[in-house]
DNA sequence: TATAAAGTCTACAGTAACTATAGAGTCAAT
DNA sequence: ATTGACTCTATAGTTACTGTAGACTTTATA
C-alpha cells in the first residue's frame, strides 16, 4: 500500500510517517518506479507499537531504544523494564509538580472575584508580590 | 544595574532576561555608552512578575496579556480572572491525562519482573499488541 | 486522448521557551 | 599592555511534529 492508505490504517498523519522514517524509528520502505513508498503489513504493525508507546508518553528516543532491544530478543529484558520505569518515575516527578500547581492556582483564585478594577484585583496584587 | 548583576538578583539567566525583552515582556532597556543594558529596580520587579506567573505555568502569551491589562488599571479584572481560569481548565485536563497514563504504566508493569529473553518479555509483548 | 484532480515527493519554516555557541566588542584590574 | 570577566548580536539546537511551496506521478473524468 502506498503512504495514504498507512496513514488512514494506522491513523497516523503521512507526515508523521514519513517523519519517523527520517528518525530511524520505521525502516525506510521501499519505492515503486515513481519513487512512491510502498508498505507491507509488518509496517503498520511497527506504527502501531510506535503509536502506542507515543499514548504511553514515552519519547521517541525511548522508543528507538525499545525497538534496538526487540532486535535481540534473546537478550534479557531488563533495559526494557529500566526504561518503563524511568518514565513512571518521571510521570510522577510531573504528577507532583501539576498538583503543587493546581493547588496554588487554586489559592490565587480565591483573591479576587473579578468585581474589582484591575489596579485592587487581588489576582494581580499577589501576582506582583515577592 | 548591567544585566549580569539583574540576572543573579532575579534567579534567571542573563540569555532569559535578553529572550524577555526581545519577547516584549520586559521593555527595551536603556543602554550605556559601551552599548550595555542598564537596569534600575523596576526592572526586576518586572522580572519577579514573570518568574512568579511562570512558576504557575502561565505561558508568555498569557503574561503578556497580563502586563497589558496591568496598564490600564481601572478596566475591571474581569480578563485577569479569566486568564487565571482557564490555565486551572488545563492544568486539571493535563493532570487527568497523567493520571490515566500512569494508570497504564502501572498496569504495563506488572507484566514483567525483568527476569526474561526480551522475545518472552510481558511489558514488550503488551506494547507489540493492538 | 487530453486534462483535471488527487496523491506523493523533497526541502524548509514554524511551534514554546528557552539554552548554547561563535565571534566581536567593552571594561576593570594587574 | 594585557589578561580576564562581562556584554553584545546573531544563529542553531531542543521535541515531536505540522504546514507550506513547488515539482512530479497517478487516477479519474470529459
Amino acid at each position: 500500500m502506498k503512504i495514504g492508505a498507512l496513514a488512514k490504517l494506522t491513523g497516523l498523519s503521512v507526515q508523521t510517517i514519513r517523519y519517523y522514517e527520517h528518525e530511524g524509528l520505521l525502516s525506510t520502505a521501499p519505492r515503486t518506479e515513481g519513487n512512491y513508498r510502498f508498505y507491507d503489513e509488518a509496517a503498520s504493525h511497527d506504527l502501531f507499537f510506535i503509536k502506542q508507546c507515543r499514548n504511553l508518553g514515552l519519547t521517541l528516543e525511548e522508543i528507538r531504544q525499545l525497538i534496538g532491544y526487540s532486535s535481540t530478543p534473546n537478550e534479557t529484558c531488563n533495559s526494557v523494564n529500566m526504561i518503563i520505569d524511568s518514565h513512571i518515575q518521571q510521570v510522577d516527578i510531573r504528577l507532583a509538580e501539576l498538583q503543587e500547581l493546581r493547588r496554588q492556582l487554586g489559592e490565587l483564585r480565591t483573591k479576587c472575584d473579578a468585581h474589582q478594577a484591575v489596579k485592587d484585583c487581588g489576582i494581580m496584587k499577589e501576582l506582583l508580590e515577592h
